[in-house]
DNA sequence: CTGAAAGCGCTAACAG
DNA sequence: CTGTTAGCGCTTTCAG
């Protein structure tokens, strides 16, 4: 006899076949494999199911049992408004959920800020692969997202592990960014740079540290232009490199003044990201120095706003980073051993960068 | 006698359980109720765990066993793109985000796209919850959220069924800028809107549809204007409404255009939205139509570009209805009947309205 | 086309 | 502090 009461606990799959006096195959057969069971039965069973309020098979219990959760996350170990906000991330989250949408997986954002040491979210997180992106290689979340049995795609990472990466050669970027203000004639240079560890050091980075940093990106940049001016016989450990924790305009703008407080005599500020340089460029106008006249300043990502500005800079596909790392992810083919996708960038000579001053007036005038 | 042969399948808790000699639930224990056991035994389990290459307890296992997921869904049946290019939608999934970020809950985008007629999509999310935001209410998408017995917040909607709501009063808010414009001297005036059904009408809406319009915070930005200009004894049905789909200014720069073609002697152009007051601004300058001296302008929203430009316009608290529709969600109190929240609005006279030409004259040389 | 059996991997009482 | 007992709700061979 059928029970049709009010049950606190919705019906389940058992319940649902025990009522239709059916098997649960049967029901399951209903809702994945139509094609099992006759039209008639199968309508019968979704009209009960509607019915007795039954919602369709558990989605959890489901996973448990085909071990697919039909989601990927996403480690951004960062604020999440810094991911909302900053065009880069924002750029390659867009370029992610593209790649997920169009293989109709979720996307799951894991709620690990810096702050919170917390690695459990990692744990409690049921999904069937993780895309970790721009973190630091000593970030105990990356750690926990490796030590999980499931495929992981890192971002802006050198080599690590058994995991696919995908990434752009920031080095030879910016190393070629710093052969271009070379020619130009720049030796007297500035750096502006984004963190380069967990810790907070806003202020003047010395090359040790410049080395041990644990941003692969921020380091590979340094890296490039380390080379560039040594090999044009500047320097490197006396070229001003400055570090900001946080990272948006007010924080470039903090940067470039201290950069420029300490020796006025620079030509060229170099930035390792747009916004960073758009900071450098209010600063620049505050103390009425033109650009590129007086003084010459680059970015780096190529950002929409960076293009308004005319900004000089390296245009790397933000976007096309997220959705390579959501095919990598959810590409299903040969897993063998780790993929490494490499993107590549462009030199973007914008109106933000010239020869210096005294060498465009040694052209006018003669030597 | 232990087993440590490569296994292909990871070590289960019941693996490992077996080769320590313990039982299941001192494993269990070891992870999640340190103080139930002896540290000196925990550390033994954590151990072997490591050696046996066991990554803790499968996520998907407990979630089933504790029947929490740790995330909530979040459903935008809009292409993800837009959602990571529209300030105000990324305003509210920042403020969404916050909230988990805070309760330690994962984020999930539901992959539910307009085309994607798919539901499993929201069938398949194991989540403990969903957020709904700015879908049609004749969306499939939310009827298969509806259905899931799980709790659920819908934002910008009227009240529907037994689920918790986050908006603002759009109609009231909508009708003050209308009593703003009046108060002006405007009378004669066009409408720029979003999209008001899942099916795209890219020209002017009948008085019919705006009334049958899926899209609650379209029908009452309408339904506002409508009552402040008929109270004003303006015929609303002669008032030019003009509809786009996307969501865009350059959308914004065609609709003004054809507003602006069938009625040149129009006062005012209002739009439904800041995007789209943008690119109104666009077109008129190209028409060489000086904003507000020839046409005033207003949008809806309160986004910092339309702050930048001085639009006039409602300016909604987007970051905090996200916030609102995470602290709803995952707040586990009372949870006995329906709540709503409204969220309150203002008002921003800025540059780009003021009284008609006409008007403005009659007050200088009387009338 | 349908059903019986066998877990997926884990946690939560409740007794020792 | 530790173990036993019972499932969470579902899918999936494999026989009928």
């Amino acid at each position: 006899m059928a029970r049709s009461m009010h049950v606190r606990r919705p019906a389940t799959l058992a319940s649902l076949a025990a009522e239709l006096g059916v098997s649960r195959t049967t029901v399951s057969n209903a809702y994945n494999r139509p094609d099992q069971l006759s039209p008639e039965l199968r309508r019968r069973v979704l009209e009960t199911a509607r019915r007795l309020g039954y919602p369709g098979p558990d989605p959890v219990a489901r996973s448990l049992r085909t071990r697919k959760a039909g989601a990927v996350g996403l480690l951004l170990t960062e604020n999440l408004s810094y991911a909302f906000r900053d065009p880069a991330a924002l750029g390659f989250l867009e370029g992610l959920a593209l790649a997920c949408e169009d293989a109709g997986t979720g996307l799951m954002l894991i709620p690990a800020s810096p702050e919170r040491e917390d690695v459990a979210a990692v744990h409690r997180a049921g999904v069937d692969g993780f895309v970790v992106y721009s973190v630091p290689d000593d970030d105990p979340h990356l750690a926990a997202v490796l030590e999980r049995p499931v495929p992981t795609v890192v971002c802006d990472q050198p080599d690590i592990g058994n995991v696919d990466r995908v990434g752009i050669d920031d080095r030879s970027a910016m190393y070629e960014l710093a052969q271009h203000l070379i020619a130009m004639g720049h030796r007297r240079v500035g750096v502006v740079c984004m963190r380069l560890a967990r810790d907070r050091n806003d202020g003047y980075v010395s090359v040790d540290r410049q080395h041990a940093a644990h941003f692969h990106v921020q380091r590979a940049r340094l890296a490039g232009l380390a080379m560039a001016f040594s090999e044009a016989g500047v320097d490197w450990s006396k070229v001003p490199v400055v570090e900001r924790f946080d990272h948006n305009t007010a924080s470039g703008e903090a940067a470039a003044a201290q950069v420029l407080d300490r020796d006025p005599s620079i030509t060229a500020l170099i930035c390792t990201s747009d916004i960073l340089a758009l900071g450098a460029m209010n600063e620049a106008k505050r103390r009425g120095l033109r650009v590129p006249e007086d003084l010459t300043i680059t970015g780096f990502d190529g950002i929409q706003e960076a293009e308004r500005a005319g900004l000089t800079t390296v245009r790397q596909p933000v976007l096309e980073k997220g959705r390579a790392a959501g095919k990598l992810l959810l590409d299903v083919g040969e897993r063998t051993r780790p993929r490494s996708v490499n993107l590549s960038t462009e030199l973007i000579t914008g109106t933000t960068a010239a020869a210096p001053r005294t060498i465009a007036e040694e052209r006018w005038f003669g030597p």
